[in-house]
DNA sequence: GGTGAGCTTA
């Protein structure tokens, strides 16, 4: 099943990117800045230092390497299934020879048939009226012979939260019990696969009323009850209440721990706890391990992750494909496609066959860096396999072109999708190709594709209404764009920042005669926000500290994942109507709020620009700034080094084939400035020390750059 | 009688 590719991204015609005009579009990413952790994470123990290499560090892939297709292998059991749980402590009553042969046989058939009649017991007990009439009545059906053991396997086998006490008590005033704990732990276990620790709790305190003393399996039961029902923290309070009861925590509680204080966000906990496992030489698991990757992957330590994994191995645990599918999905996080395509090799070389959670990683970690080649190749991968792609699948790939700006691909994907059997696109899927069409401004397209999602039944929400506003800021369209606003307002859906961050980009490629149409709308999104854009477009005379402090309290009540596009959005607005001063303020403001990271760096023998990630407007106000500083510098003397640098990026951004880079190469011509692109180092302008001193030198005085950087 | 896993988007 051949897959063909209809073009290639280099094929597709250059974007317009006149330099001060009102298509200045910087291409508008929403990326989320990388999490930095609030906690730093200390692992003095580990025997490997969290700089350390690892073997999956060791050498970067080339995007272009095929993915390796050696996947035939046949993926050897790990774990050979151990089957022998079910001890045989049932009566026989027919007489053989214990050492025979057949005694042990025979005992096993004669559990296996009283095994089953509980079961089939525990099922009815399932479906009944929870009354002690309907309950008991079942109950009387296993005779009068009973042990304590049937109350265990009868319970240990049910399901329903309301019938499981009433038989408990049947079996209480049944028997005399001798581990009246272990019938009361089968019991939470009911309540533990229904989610229910509000009755758990109220089991737990009925049993002390009784005087039964809690064991370490009650509390790894009702432990892992509260994560299984999405209370963390009420898992860490049960935890830590073990010892009021005299239980020491063991193996077992430690390891539903480190999963418990990972999901409640408390990953030093979670990890000190960890450390005692490894130095009180507890029983890890592969499973606890994979927990601990993810743990360290979401707090954004991805060496972390790598050492964990290389721990696990020096421990001589074996990874399981979870393990290696968690480590990839980390791995995509951290953006480092290079070591999520190792981890892939690795797992092949071991023997194990990817499924659908290796293939969603891969995806998503070429799709973040924009590596199209090679998530194309994933797809093919798997239909080559013949693999049956489920819902996700598609959305994760359609999503990855998205990322990417693989318009032709992601068409034949989705009609692929649509032949397939056993799966439909859903709101998702036609969310990805909005927006990948939206994207590109085609409008026509975009609107087909909302019709079609319309069509079968699918109601707009937020994603597809941002995707569509988007498009027609894109095309320059104000009126369908205030048009799909009041959409949104009358569907009653609540903007939210990245919301209001698009229409903040749309705004700054509107021509000037939409802009208060375009403020209204942000004002009606967020009053904030929409207040700031009313000081830069209505009132040039405000004064510069009630700006600033008004910029300030927008940038503290936005989340983290959108400040800079917010600021590189404001700073555009600002350049586009002549107001380079504003625009300084703002992106002084970005940088001590630390929106904006290092944007000048000094070296004994280099200083630097960074534009990276910043838009057009930001990148010619830091230049503009960045200029003033030197001339500064020159006029005090200061010692330059032998080279002056100006990094744009590789300018590779998804549809916009003109990054920085192109643009600045122009304008430094303009500005006469004697930087030249180094051929050897993507996205760097350099020149010499003689060069730049003798360029400042010839230049006029600051104020007359400011002028020569903005539009005519 | 006890742990326990990857799945998404602007």
């Amino acid at each position: 099943m051949a897959y063909h590719l209809c073009s290639s991204p280099s094929s597709r015609p250059p974007h317009d990117h006149p330099l001060f005009c009102n298509s200045l579009s910087p291409p508008f990413s929403l990326k989320p800045t990388p999490f930095r952790p609030s906690l730093t994470l200390k692992h003095s123990m580990h025997p490997f230092s969290l700089h350390s290499r690892t073997s999956l560090q060791i050498g970067r892939v080339s995007v272009q390497d095929p993915i390796s297709e050696d996947t035939q292998n046949s993926n050897s059991s790990e774990f050979p299934n151990s089957d022998e749980k079910i001890s045989s402590s049932s009566k026989s009553y027919i007489w053989v020879n214990p050492r025979s042969p057949r005694a042990s046989q025979f005992r096993r058939q004669s559990y296996d048939s009283r095994y089953s009649s509980l079961v089939r017991i525990a099922e009815s007990l399932n479906s009944c009226n929870p009354t002690e009439d309907d309950v008991f009545s079942i109950l009387v059906g296993l005779g009068e012979k009973i042990v304590e053991q049937d109350g265990v396997v009868v319970l240990n086998n049910m399901s329903n939260p309301e019938t499981a006490p009433i038989v408990l008590k049947y079996f209480q005033g049944k028997l005399k019990l001798s581990k009246e704990v272990i019938l009361y732990n089968v019991t939470l276990k009911v309540f533990k696969k229904c989610r229910d620790l509000d009755r758990a709790e109220k089991l737990f305190d009925e049993m002390l009323q009784r005087g039964v003393k809690p064991d370490n399996v009650t509390f790894s039961t009702i432990i892992s009850c509260a994560r299984l029902s999405s209370l963390p923290k009420k898992a860490v309070e049960w935890y830590e209440k073990m010892s009021l009861y005299g239980c020491e925590p063991d193996d077992v509680n430690h390891a539903v721990m480190i999963d418990a204080y990972g999901r409640a966000g408390n990953i030093d906990m979670a990890l000190s706890l960890y450390d005692r496992a490894r130095a009180g030489k507890w029983k890890i698991d592969a499973v606890t391990f994979s927990t601990l990757i993810k743990i360290y992957g979401m707090s954004g330590n991805f060496d972390g992750c790598l050492n964990v994994y290389e721990e696990m191995k020096a421990l001589r645990i074996k990874p399981n494909l979870v393990v290696y599918n968690t480590l990839l999905d980390a791995m995509g996080r951290a953006k480092r496609p290079w070591q999520a395509k190792s981890v892939y090799n690795e797992l092949i070389k071991n023997g194990f066959t990817p499924n659908w959670a290796t293939y969603a990683a891969l995806l998503r970690a070429y799709g973040k860096v924009r590596y199209g080649e090679d998530g194309i190749n994933v797809y093919r991968e798997m239909k080559g396999k013949g693999m049956e792609l489920n819902v996700t699948l598609y959305n994760t790939i359609l999503a990855m072109c998205a990322d990417v700006g693989y318009i032709d691909e992601a068409v034949e994907i989705f009609e692929d999708m649509k032949r397939s059997e056993t799966c439909k696109p859903d709101s998702w899927t036609f969310s990805s190709l909005i927006t990948i069409y939206s994207c590109s401004a085609k409008v026509l397209e975009a609107e087909a594709m909302l019709n079609e999602m319309l069509d079968v039944g699918f109601e707009p929400n937020i994603f597809v209404l941002t995707s569509l506003i988007q498009c027609y800021g894109k095309a320059n369209r104000t009126d369908d764009v205030i048009r799909t606003f009041n959409r949104v307002l009358e569907l009653g859906i609540t903007p939210d920042d990245r919301f209001c961050g698009c229409l903040l980009n749309v705004m700054t490629q509107t021509p000037k005669e939409g802009l208060s149409k375009m403020t209204n709308c942000i004002e009606k999104a967020n009053s904030k926000l929409g207040y700031v854009v009313k000081l830069i477009v209505e009132d040039e005379n405000v004064e510069r500290e009630i700006f600033r402090r008004e910029a300030h309290q927008l940038f503290n009540s936005i989340s983290a994942d959108v400040k800079k596009a917010y600021c590189n959005c404001l700073i555009d607005l600002c350049v586009n109507l002549n107001m380079l001063e504003r625009a300084c303020e703002l992106l002084d403001l970005g940088v001590t709020l630390e929106i904006y990271m290092d944007i000048q760096s000094k070296s004994l023998t280099q200083w630097s620009l960074h534009l990276k990630s910043l838009s057009l407007g930001a990148a010619l106000t830091a230049l503009h700034v960045w200029m003033n500083d030197l001339s500064k510098a020159l006029e005090n003397g200061e010692e330059f080094p032998s080279l002056l640098g100006i990094n744009t990026g590789h300018g590779k951004h998804k549809y916009s084939d003109k990054g920085l880079a192109a643009v600045f190469e122009s304008h430094l011509k303009e500005l006469n400035a004697p930087f030249h692109e180094a051929p050897d180092q993507v996205g760097w302008f350099l020149t010499t020390k003689v060069a730049a001193k003798s360029w400042l030198e010839s230049r006029c005085s600051p104020e007359l750059v400011a002028a020569q950087i903005l539009p005519s």
